[in-house]
RNA sequence: GGAGGGGUGCCGGAGUGGUUAAUCGGAGCAGUCUGUAAAAUUGCCGCCCGGAAGGGCUUCGCAGGUUCGAAUCCUGCCCCCUCCA
C-alpha cells in the first residue's frame, strides 16, 4: 500500500538514532538507506499467545511511530506459528496450543493496542500463515540446511542451557528460522525488537543474504526494567504496566517505581526532550528536587500519551485523594450486602479463602468507614465502606 | 539398544518411617515507617471450624500395599531429563 508520500531523507539522526536506542547494525548503512529516500519496510512481529502491551513494548513502538513521520512502512507480522513454540526463553518450553479462534482474538486485542501507538495508516498486518501455511517437509529441509548446531547454539541462551545439560527442544532452535524467513517473506529492510531478540534478528540478516535479498538492518531498544526494579518488564513476572490499563492503574504503577528507574523510564517512553532530562538527572543528583515529584512527572506524560490530559489531571486528582489524603474514592466497587465482613471480603475477590479473610482482619488490614476492624466475626451494615489494604475499596450495598 | 538422574506447596529446593501441613530461599499479601520509592522491621502465606487454647479435613506424579503410623518402605503404572551407542 503506497500512499504515495513523501519519505524525509534528512531526518533529525541523533533522535532517531540515539535516544532510546541500544544496538544498530549496521548504523552506516542505516543511515544511507534513510538517505536513499526508499520507503523503507519495517519489521515488527508479535506473538498473539500475549496479546497485551506493556511499557516494555512501547519503546519500540514509539520508534516505529518516529520512523513513520518519515514515511517509512510498518510491516507487523502476527506470529501464528512461533506463537506454537515460545520464544526459548529457557523458563517455560512446552506452551498450550491456542485454538484458531483464541489466535484471532488475541491478535486482534494486541493491535487494538499496537494502533494507540504505532500509525495504522503505514501498517502493514502480515500473517506467518500467510507463507507457512503453505510451508511442505521439502522447504523445511530446505530452510533448516541452511544452518548448522553450531551457528544456532551461539546463541547465548542455549549454550547456557546446553552446558547446563538442560533441555532444549528441537522446535526451540526452529524458532530463530522461522522468525528470520518472515524477514524474507516481507523483505524487511529493517526489524526492530529488544536486546534479547539481538541473535533472532542476526539470522533473519542472514538468511535474507543466502537468498539473494539485502540483509536487513537492525535496530534494538534497551530493555525496560520492570516495577520491581530488578527483572526486565514482562507480563509473567507481573512487574509490567500495561498501556490499556486504566489511567489512574497507570498512574499509580508508575508512582510505584524505584527511584532507580526515574531516568531510563523518561528517555525511553516519554518525549520531554534530553536537555531537560540532564537536570532531572543533575537535580536528583544533589538532591534538588524530590523524585516524587519527577514520578508524578512521568506518570502525567505515560497517561497523556496513552489517553488524554483529562484523563491524567484525574488520574492524578485520585492519587492524591487515595494515597497522600488517603481518602476514600468516588469510585469504588459495589458487593452485594452480607452481613459478615469475611464473607464480603471473599465475596468480593478480595480474599481466596475464609481464612485469608480472617488472616487480613487480623493482621490490620481492614478498615471499615474509616476505622481499623480486628475482629474476625464483625457484623457490616449495608453502605459500609471497606478499605482492604491499601487501595482497594468496596461498597456493601 | 545401554547407563544414570528425577517428578514435593506459585517458583526454586530440603526432607528417606512418627516430634512434617512439611526446613530454607525467592515471589506474593498485610502491618509499622514513608514519597503507593528504597532500605529496615513484623506477621501471614492448603482448606474449614473456633474468641482463644485448639480441632477437623485434604496434600508431596498416579494406583494399590506393608505398618499403630508413610512424602519417606514395597509393587505396578504414567511422565520428564542427561549421557553413551
Amino acid at each position: 500500500m503506497d500512499t504515495g508520500e513523501k519519505v524525509t531523507i534528512s531526518p533529525d539522526i541523533s533522535r532517531l538514532l540515539r535516544r532510546g536506542v541500544a544496538e544498530i547494525i549496521v548504523e552506516e548503512e542505516i543511515v544511507e538507506l534513510l538517505r536513499s529516500g526508499k520507503r523503507l519496510r519495517l519489521k515488527e512481529g508479535f506473538d498473539p499467545s500475549f496479546p497485551d502491551i506493556h511499557l516494555g513494548h512501547m519503546v519500540t513502538l514509539k520508534k516505529l511511530r518516529q520512523f513513520q513521520e518519515l514515511g517509512h512502512q510498518v510491516v507487523l507480522i502476527v506470529g501464528d506459528w512461533t506463537a506454537q513454540i515460545g520464544d526459548p526463553s529457557g523458563v517455560s518450553v512446552t506452551r498450550p496450543m491456542l485454538s484458531a479462534e483464541q489466535v484471532q482474538a488475541n491478535a486482534e486485542t494486541y493491535m487494538k493496542q499496537f494502533f494507540k501507538l504505532v500509525d495504522r495508516e503505514k501498517t502493514e498486518v502480515r500473517w506467518q500463515s500467510e507463507w507457512f501455511g503453505k510451508f511442505t517437509l521439502a522447504d523445511i529441509i530446505q530452510l533448516t540446511s541452511k544452518f548448522t548446531i553450531a551457528q544456532l547454539m551461539a546463541r547465548e541462551d542455549f549454550a547456557t542451557r546446553y552446558k547446563a545439560g538442560r533441555p532444549i527442544a528441537i522446535t526451540e532452535l526452529l524458532y530463530p528460522l522461522l522468525q528470520a524467513y518472515d524477514s524474507v517473506a516481507i523483505q524487511a529492510d529493517i526489524e526492530f525488537g529488544g536486546t534479547d531478540q539481538k541473535f533472532n534478528l542476526l539470522v533473519g540478516r542472514e538468511l535474507q543474504s543466502m537468498v539473494g535479498q539485502s540483509p536487513q538492518q537492525i535496530f534494538l531498544v534497551p530493555l525496560l526494567i520492570g516495577t520491581d526494579g530488578s527483572q526486565k518488564m514482562s507480563k509473567s513476572l507481573g512487574n509490567y504496566i500495561g498501556i490499556a490499563e486504566p489511567p489512574s492503574e497507570i498512574y499509580g504503577k508508575v508512582m510505584s517505581i524505584p527511584d532507580s528507574l526515574i531516568l531510563q523510564y523518561f528517555e525511553l517512553v516519554t518525549e520531554v526532550p534530553d536537555k531537560e532530562l540532564e537536570e532531572f538527572r543533575q537535580g536528583l543528583k544533589d538532591e534538588t528536587i524530590n523524585p516524587m515529584t519527577l514520578k508524578k512527572r512521568l506518570a502525567r506524560e505515560l497517561v497523556t500519551q496513552l489517553y488524554s490530559q483529562q484523563a491524567t489531571s484525574e488520574a492524578e486528582e485520585h492519587f492524591t485523594k487515595v494515597f497522600q489524603k488517603r481518602e476514600v474514592p468516588e469510585e469504588r466497587t459495589e458487593v452485594p450486602f452480607t452481613g459478615e465482613l469475611v464473607l464480603l471480603l471473599v465475596k468480593a475477590g478480595l480474599a481466596k479463602s475464609r481464612s485469608e479473610a480472617r488472616r487480613l482482619i487480623e493482621q490490620g488490614a481492614v478498615d471499615v468507614d474509616g476505622k481499623r476492624v480486628t475482629d474476625t466475626h464483625w457484623k457490616i451494615v449495608k453502605g459500609n465502606i471497606i478499605k482492604v489494604g491499601k487501595r482497594r475499596f468496596i461498597e456493601s450495598t
